[in-house]
DNA sequence: TATGAATGAGACTTCATTCAT
DNA sequence: TATGAATGAAGTCTCATTCAT
């Protein structure tokens, strides 16, 4: 980022170029993200893009992050209202917070699923699994005090990543799957809470 | 493809482009993958590479492909000689089969990992998940008479995929985990027999 | 074209961008026209090309269609200066005109004779036919009151294709002629008068 | 011409090369016109083109020649049976057999008039003259006793150059014009008439 | 002689980035 | 600070021509 955007209209102005690259992304792929559309879908020239961020690979980096950072708020709004379930209770919800960050921006989930790699989802999903064992460990003081409260780093990547793919998976599917959306929340939600249950 | 490769040494310049895809992909990522710099690599000229491929993005599929059909053939290599072992076996087998296949060009599957989407990919997932389906009715067959012989489509989707890209996202990481590849295996391997055996 | 040319420098470079693309099909034919190296001519680079022409195409549009408002411009000019003269005088004037169009830039009337049917230099000729048929009409309600005021679409057609592709072809002789040019305007211009004056 | 194609098998593969050549470009376009494809076509390989031909101009060049050759063909199978009709019937007669040998390969016309610049057209064109003059010597002398039997070479240019390109204008319009064949080729050879027995 | 795979120069076009206004 | 025209490297793909078999 070549310069902090203290100002408020700085801020604003760097959102919005998010946002418009988040909505070219959804619209046209991420082929079609070049910075001169990002720059007009955001109402500005591209000088302007390039006055707040250092290139395109810093403006996708942010795309991600922001597509991160509210992962992380839906799950940080859920978990707390659900420590009190029992854990297939609380997968289900936090998957169904998931599912409706993914579907917020319809056609976004599907592009960035399908470049998780460009411009570190890898360093979005580490904050993630962090954040999201927390959640877990926080679940598991509360509700499973006589199991292990701290799941292995191992166990804990293959859930993270299992649901998070599969999800992703699920939803840039180019045609309708042989199941239904519930279908498969329930599964992964069972799946989860065996994973969380399971003895070491 | 162009003309198909009946004879002798066209086939093998075919197979050697797509080696060299693979190796440019592997050595430098996708974005490297050029259509000159494969021919260079296969060394022949940018002409021979469209005398089998109509462009690039074909020359890109059946890269995909040729990992997808190496995928299978590795599980179908290992299954037949598992089908008597217990499912965590049987996953444990299957697991490592297919994370040599991935490791077999290093830094290939990083790569492809990381475009997934691109070429179809997700055909071969498809046709992946298709086999798996398979060979899991098969062992199903032979050892769970007593169970369920056909996992629900939903939870073959979310075995499949759960596994692979987790396989995928572990290959890929930037640093070596916190964990060793054993552990996960072992992980896997638990989380798919869980899969395989629950009741409905 | 890409963008409006509303700016003042926007006008000169698209000008001279056609300017330079008529100086190389003169100088060296149209096969020699590559955007590279019309936009070197300009003294811009390819990219600015591409800033005003949409491809290649419209480029060679634009210059047909430059090369046809000069013809157009041309007569326009000069038949209101000859509507008192008898018609031989009348068609003699207009051919003067077009002939100094067509020399105007040497070489590119032969180039563009050459390939008169790409880009619309059909569309162009239909502009110029009507026009010059408005010119006919005018000249022979001006003239020829007790002939026929409206030459036929067969007629005009001929009197127009004849003149121009003779005078074209005439100009992209490869060595001179056996005659001058001012017996082929003569001759040409008698044409003209009878066959506008001959009765349907 | 690499070779002269003395022995049989040779000319008729020459012959089919040719064949070959209009018919991809009547077909397609002079843009299609390659020389692998023409081969095709041919049913030989481009290797065997380039023993007959040095280049693909020498083809283009032969398949021009061949066009005027059926041209000439047609006015010297015609005129002999028309020196006894008067000019506009004789010019008729000429007129409705170039139409036919135009018309003979559809398409082709179309191209050639498209690209009369590329090969020799003009060179053709040549010969055609020529042979026109021939033509309208010997009718003069039959038919036009009391007029000049040698028409000016201004006026025989005039001449031909009309009708030869008025007519291949009108065999490429896009959209039928707006009257028929027979008028135009009426009032061609109206003009025609005119113009052989207007006084120098 | 015939074949047709291989060559590779070169054409078109895009787009991240800069910088004069 | 904002603008957006200009830049030009680089990528994809074509096709006339050659030459080993």
């Amino acid at each position: 980022m070549r310069k902090k955007p203290i100002q408020q209209r700085a801020r604003v102005l760097v959102d919005s170029l998010i946002d418009a690259a988040g909505e070219v992304v959804a619209r046209d792929g991420l082929e079609a993200l070049t910075t001169v559309r990002v720059a007009a879908r955001a109402g500005v020239s591209v000088g302007s893009l390039y006055q707040y961020f250092d290139n395109k690979n810093t403006l996708v980096a942010a795309l991600m992050d922001r597509v991160n950072s509210d992962l992380i708020a839906a799950v940080d709004r859920v978990a707390p209202l659900n420590v009190g379930a029992d854990p297939q209770a609380f997968a289900r919800a936090l998957l169904i917070a998931a599912f409706e960050v993914f579907e917020a921006r319809q056609g976004l989930a599907r592009e960035l699923m399908r470049h998780w790699h460009r411009l570190d989802i890898a360093r979005g999903l580490h904050r993630f699994e962090s954040r999201m064992l927390d959640l877990l460990r926080a679940y598991a003081l509360a509700q499973l005090r006589e199991h292990s409260v701290d799941p292995s780093p191992a166990r804990a990547f293959i859930l993270i990543n299992s649901i998070v793919f599969t999800l992703l998976r699920y939803l840039s599917l180019p045609s309708p799957a042989m199941f239904q959306r519930e279908e498969l929340i329930e599964e992964l939600a069972a799946m989860a809470a065996r994973l969380i249950t399971a003895p070491r």
